[in-house]
DNA sequence: GAATCGATTTGCGCTGGCGCAAACGCGGCG
DNA sequence: CGCCGCGTTTGCGCCAGCGCAAATCGATTC
């Protein structure tokens, strides 16, 4: 990838909205290319944390384990997101492992070289805290469904948000463009992939969803998801 | 408050760690002072999101509620805790109602005012990015524990959060320094104040906390705490 | 100190959804 | 084509913890 290309892909990443052709140019040359094959993780949770990484293109799942092994969902990525830099600011081990679920290409900064072009472009700190300030909502969002509704509510709402991250429009509904099996929506939505398959099972009943197996999920009814989602 | 008061209360807080004090001087000038009774909330859910608030002061805690009425008692907030930034810096509604348990003060910066000192002064940005971190990380170990873990360690883990951030060395163990309610507790650990009541009973049995009613509670055996939020 | 009011405790019944086991596809592979 | 393996479905039993009601308890007020 030279430079150019790095550039194409950076301007659209949130991160370094705007900044201006010079600054790009700085960022997209302090940046090293990182590529993850499907399935590969670029690195663990509990190791330190050195560098910024961000999502230039393909699909990871981002993990949280427990240490008697238990697991939680935390969100999947894609192109544009941010990777790990809360715990580089910190100064704090990573506290989640991300798994390429495609082959991925992660762009990397160093965290000196990070904080230098922060310091030269103050936009990259407040499009952080902006950046972060959404996960927060989200997971206060979560936290609140985990704690105060059932797990149909829950199910619906988790689907909403996969749609609003990176749903797709087809013939037929909106279509999630990655493979998701019941165990992890499982683990985004805090139960058991029982409880998911017999839901599930259900909604295909009512036409409200599609998509079996490893199959992409289309929902065909977003707004009976949202009734559900937000039914008192 | 005069402005020497003002900066002996603002050099304190994480948000403006590292600055000089010229540096502090400039940020203490441009702060409001916000005081702020016993049960009276400086803002609400919902509204526009104008100031930065940071607790000078007293103690606040911090709620969200659903549409139909479910409250979440996201965290109890104390001196120096920063309040609000994240939705001014995105622009969105505030996400949760602050309520002053005790008489407060709050220092308020106008969205603009606050812009311009993060400008002059990039580390409150990167103080910002540590401090916002650090609530995704905690707000990540909730969710994680209201999704895997049952009721005793959830409230074993609350318990301990809450000395940590707030815990007070006394004799016969550490004390949470203000009132907490059964159902403030269930709020926060996803869950009803019954099942509250009845654990906290069995620990007083084991002698493990103590405290009734709207006295403070005292963990006496904080190591026994901490044993039954990390069993397997 | 009697009355009041809110918080807490306790008993009891009930159920959502978890856990396990077994059956069942679907897709891949030899 | 038939076998294998994994993800999924389904049936069934069970219990943690919720919901409600009633009894208590403490603190506060007058």
């Amino acid at each position: 990838m030279d430079t150019a290309a790095r550039i194409g892909l950076i301007e659209r990443i949130p991160l370094f909205q705007g900044l201006g052709m010079p600054d790009l140019d700085a960022v997209a040359r302090a940046a090293r290319e990182r590529p993850v094959r499907k399935g590969d993780r670029p690195f663990r949770q509990g190791e330190d944390a050195t560098d910024h990484y961000v999502v230039a293109w393909g699909r990871i799942r981002l993990d949280q384990t427990t240490p008697d092994g238990q697991n939680v969902l935390l969100r999947f990525m894609g192109a544009g997101d941010l990777l790990g830099s809360v715990a580089v600011f910190r100064g704090t081990p990573f506290p989640a492992t991300p798994t390429a679920i495609e082959d991925c290409m992660l762009l990397a900064w160093s965290a000196g070289g990070f904080a230098e072009l922060m310091q030269r472009f103050p936009a990259i700190a407040t499009n952080a805290i902006r950046i972060v300030g959404g996960r927060i909502e989200e997971l206060q969002a979560r936290l609140q469904e985990a704690a105060t509704q059932r797990v149909e509510r829950r199910l619906a709402a988790t689907l909403l948000r996969m749609v609003k991250q990176s749903g797709r429009r087809v013939e037929g509904g909106v279509e999630i463009p990655f493979a998701v099996s019941r165990q992890e929506l499982a683990e985004m939505t805090a139960t058991t992939l029982f409880t998911v398959s017999r839901t599930l099972a259900a909604w295909e009943q009512e036409g409200i969803v599609s998509g079996k197996r490893s199959s992409h999920l289309v929902i065909a009814k977003p707004h009976r998801l949202v009734q559900i989602a937000e039914q008192a």
